[in-house]
DNA sequence: CTAGCTGCAAATTCTTTGCTACTAT
DNA sequence: ATAGTAGCAAAGAATTTGCAGCTAG
């Protein structure tokens, strides 16, 4: 039983000066449950407060990137997609006939990661996991 | 003991039309054990034949990646990156102190994403597994 | 021959940045 | 007050494309 996210609070606890750009890009990413790219956030914002820029969304992104309260994905279709960072890593299955994008855990794959890297004498920092996949069955 | 692949002889055998420029490129690509991005392709085509355009590399690459002669990555510094289609997948990991890219193979890892796929109803088609690492000792 | 390829330069797409005005703290 | 932020428009970086001439098969 999780809410969303709060990204707000957390960027105040950040220390982040809290405009109202940064307030609205920041519940538009808290109640996302999708990974929208830049210019679809920006498209969000905009329905709640029209005054904000391409660029704000761009600067607030990398801010939030680098303070590690976003993900950055990039799943090959050239543009960067964005979502809170979730509690928990998990990893994503990219279902290639429809683009939609699954979550997915799985501990055991998290595990086997860190043993091949350290078997290849690195320790793990971080790690993606992107699987390409159709359905099973052909009931769309 | 395995040669390095002849990309030439794969593309003749696509049906591909085999000028002087696309006969350097795999070249290049053949003999490449990293993983250069589109400038260094055409910086290294060049040393061999310097009537080869960036544009040629380009369309070159896209041509190669869709009859799966190439495969493309992209390692998050936002440009594209290939390698002769190996014999056999493989994964990468990242050192993100050196930018170093290391190959390997874990037949454990394919199987176990295999099943995690079927396991959410999906049969999968491609997957990529990137490890972002550093060096276990401090010997470099 | 001629369908397909190439170089060149212009165009696209995604992202960053300089600058001036504004605002959270 | 004032350091940090926003908008805008221009600049960048990576990649694609229109076109006229060249070339492999």
């Amino acid at each position: 039983m999780e809410e969303a996210i709060d990204l707000e609070t957390l960027c105040q606890q950040k220390g982040l000066r809290m405009t109202d750009q940064r307030r609205t890009i920041a519940a538009v990413l808290s109640k996302a449950k999708d990974h929208p790219d830049i210019e679809e956030i920006h498209r969000r914002a905009a329905l709640r407060d029209s005054r904000i820029s391409l660029a704000t969304v761009y600067r607030t992104m990398n801010l939030m990137e680098e303070l590690g309260l976003v993900d950055r994905h990039e799943f090959g279709d050239g543009r960067a997609r964005f979502e809170a960072a979730p509690d928990a890593h998990h990893d994503h299955i990219i279902n290639v006939e429809t683009g939609e994008i699954v979550e997915f855990v799985d501990p055991e794959l998290e595990i086997l990661q860190r043993q091949i890297a350290e078997r290849l004498g690195y320790r793990l920092v971080d790690h993606r996991v992107e699987l390409f996949a159709v359905r099973l069955n052909q009931d769309e």
